[in-house]
RNA sequence: GUCCCAGUAGCUCAGCAGGAUAGAGCAACAGUUUCCUAAACUGUAGGUCGUAGGUUCGAAUCCUAUCUGGGACGCCA
């Protein structure tokens, strides 16, 4: 059902194979506004061509083009406009979704390949900061919209679980730590020891020497140091999970930066092996002067690995235990030098697989224009804004719809929905101000918006005691004009999915669901479905196909869709 | 200093493999509920698309320069 396609076959034929199909469906584009037709073919490169004028042209073009799929064709100026026949698309649009359900818009190019992605990715030990947000949603959004498209999606969350902050915080756990503080609210006191660390090595140098060496004691297999940082470990990986899943997120591999520490070796190995290290101020690096890259560190002046040592560790190892097709991380933007940096080394190495690594950057959480810092303290906890948000959800609940049955789950659905679509609405790159109000607002272009309008759409097939079987027989009428922008709308859908799975951009989806929920909505204020009339079972399959691809759209975002709320 | 990203309505942003009068939402103002959930809908107002050049029949979109903001540039990740 690609009408483009169509129309750039009749024209192919039109023109006698004077412009390739392929060409021709380029060109062909979408008016700006839907009263100028549906389909458009601009004339001014066949001008040229042919030497004549476009709007002539058209007009030649406009007598060519017979064919059921299209019922009115017009020329305005060097514009070919089509109008595509509402009968008739309407009902295989809609027949097609009541078909396929929560499977249109499905894609086969993935052809079932691996991709790993790596994200969330937080930091033991520290708060799930709204910086890890983004990673997190942005991530799981790409996983399933990649699904969608026929890959099969690995999540990965390398957990930030080793380094010299690991030295710190031990060295703050023995001087000021408290084991019960500790116990009954793990992350708040681990991070209150970590700045405390930092605040008083400002004024006590020696505490940074005594961090490294609590450090090197945890490389080297100490006891006390490795039964602190497990204990460390299990108790923030506890509170993760509980963030995991209130936004329901899973992993398919927790293996962090710990994991990889016996897997360095190997990776130095092959670089030396390979030529590819060199020694600058008593550290090891890969030149990579023809990428016109500053140099890579593996390894620092004391021997210690660095974390680029980890990622081409880790990169090698998903290889080999993946085989994947692409490999993704989600990660903000500040780190695109290193990225750029790991893939060229590979590249080096000679594994061209390398260029199926992608960098997936995103824009910083910023509060008060600044990046936020956790050395200072100075973060907001994921965790709490959630909880505000469904808090917020209840309220608005008990104000609009005292007697829903499941007020609880609802409040989670929405609140947090509010919270993932707020995320994932704009462009990746976009900094973003944090903003408490900003993130709660529940009216215009947000994720309870497109909720409620799902809820909408269902209470109409309830009251309309919608059956699939019914509306099947449905007869179409050629004046849907009302319709029509809505119907229009859901063939869009398999658009959006493909341009959201090519550029990694799950925004096009967000902005997908909320083009269709306003058409909806519209169209909920203009008809009266539940008015009898001949057209009912038609409109009822319509509204139907609208719940069909908002949840869907929903869904590939990562949010619920209440039925009611 | 070099490199990356962003600069479109008061605010947040769409639009950017060039195309027809630059679009939404929020905020403001004026309306809509005996009628499928008003978390909705309708209307009004709001723009020299950072700036200057260039390419083109045509530029918010491509190129160059420049300004502003953010970020990154070896022993943190």
């Amino acid at each position: 059902m690609n009408f483009k396609k169509e129309l750039a076959g009749i024209l192919y034929e039109a023109l006698e194979g004077e412009i390739s199909v392929e060409q021709l469906e380029q060109a062909i584009e979408k008016p700006k506004n839907q009263s100028l037709g549906d389909l458009a073919f601009p004339c001014f490169s066949l001008a040229k061509l042919k030497r004549k004028a476009p709007n002539l042209i058209a007009e030649e073009l406009k007598e060519k083009i017979q064919s059921p799929t299209f019922e009115k064709v017009e020329v305005v100026g060097a514009y070919l406009n089509l109008f595509l026949n509402k009968k008739l698309v309407s009902e295989k649009v809609i027949s097609q979704i009541m078909t396929e359900d929560s499977h249109y818009g499905d894609q086969n190019f993935g052809v079932g390949g691996n991709v790993t992605i790596d994200m969330s990715s937080p930091n033991i030990a520290k708060p799930f900061s709204m910086g890890h947000l983004r990673s997190t949603v942005i991530g799981n959004a790409i996983a399933k919209i990649l699904e969608k498209c026929g890959y099969k999606p690995i999540r990965i969350n390398h957990l930030g679980d080793w380094g010299t902050q690991f030295g710190k915080l031990i060295a703050a756990y023995k001087h000021w730590g408290d084991e019960e503080k500790v116990k009954q609210n793990p992350i708040k006191e681990l991070l209150a020891l970590y700045v405390q660390f930092h605040a008083e090595a400002e004024m006590n140098p020696a505490l940074e020497d005594e961090g490294r060496s609590w450090f090197k004691k945890l490389e080297d297999g100490d006891e006390e140091a490795l039964s602190l940082w497990q204990w460390f470990r299990d108790e923030s990986l506890k509170e993760f999970s509980r963030i995991y899943e209130l936004m329901n997120v899973e992993f398919d591999s927790f293996a962090g930066e710990a994991f990889y520490n016996d897997k360095m070796d190997r990776v130095i190995k092959l670089l030396e092996e390979k030529n590819l290290l060199v020694e600058s101020d008593q550290a090891q690096v890969v030149e990579l002067t023809e990428e016109e890259l500053p140099p890579c560190l593996i390894k620092k002046s004391d021997g210690a690995t660095l974390y680029a040592t980890r990622d081409l560790a880790a990169a090698l190892y998903r290889k080999e235990t993946y085989d994947f097709v692409k490999s993704l991380y989600v990660v903000g933007h500040e780190q695109s030098l290193h990225f750029k940096q790991l893939i060229a080394v590979l590249r080096k190495m000679g594994y061209d697989w390398a260029d199926n690594m992608v960098h997936i950057p995103f824009g910083m959480m910023l509060k008060d224009g600044k990046k936020m810092s956790t050395r200072k303290g100075k973060v907001v906890l994921l965790e709490e804004v959630l909880n505000e948000s469904i808090e917020m959800a209840r309220s608005n609940i008990e104000e609009k719809n005292p007697n829903l049955a499941n007020k609880d789950e609802v409040a989670k659905q929405v609140g947090v929905g509010a919270v993932i679509f707020h995320d994932l609405k704009n462009n990746r790159m976009n900094d973003i101000e944090f903003s408490l109000e900003e993130m709660l607002r529940f009216e215009g272009e947000t994720g309870p918006y497109v909720q409620y309008t799902f809820a909408r759409a269902c209470s109409i097939l309830r009251k309309g005691d919608w059956t699939k079987d019914a509306s099947s027989q449905a007869s179409y009428h050629s004046t849907w004009e009302k319709e029509w922008k809505v119907v229009s709308m859901l063939m869009e859908f398999s658009n959006a999915i493909k341009r959201a799975c090519e550029n990694f951009d799950p925004s096009q989806v967000a902005k997908y669901i909320v083009d269709l929920a306003q058409s909806f909505n519209k169209y909920y204020a203009e008809v009266k479905v539940l008015e009898d009339s001949e057209e009912k079972q038609a409109r009822l399959a319509l509204v139907y196909s609208v719940t069909v691809v908002l949840k869907e759209g929903l869904r590939l975002l990562g949010i619920d869709a209440p039925e009611e709320m």
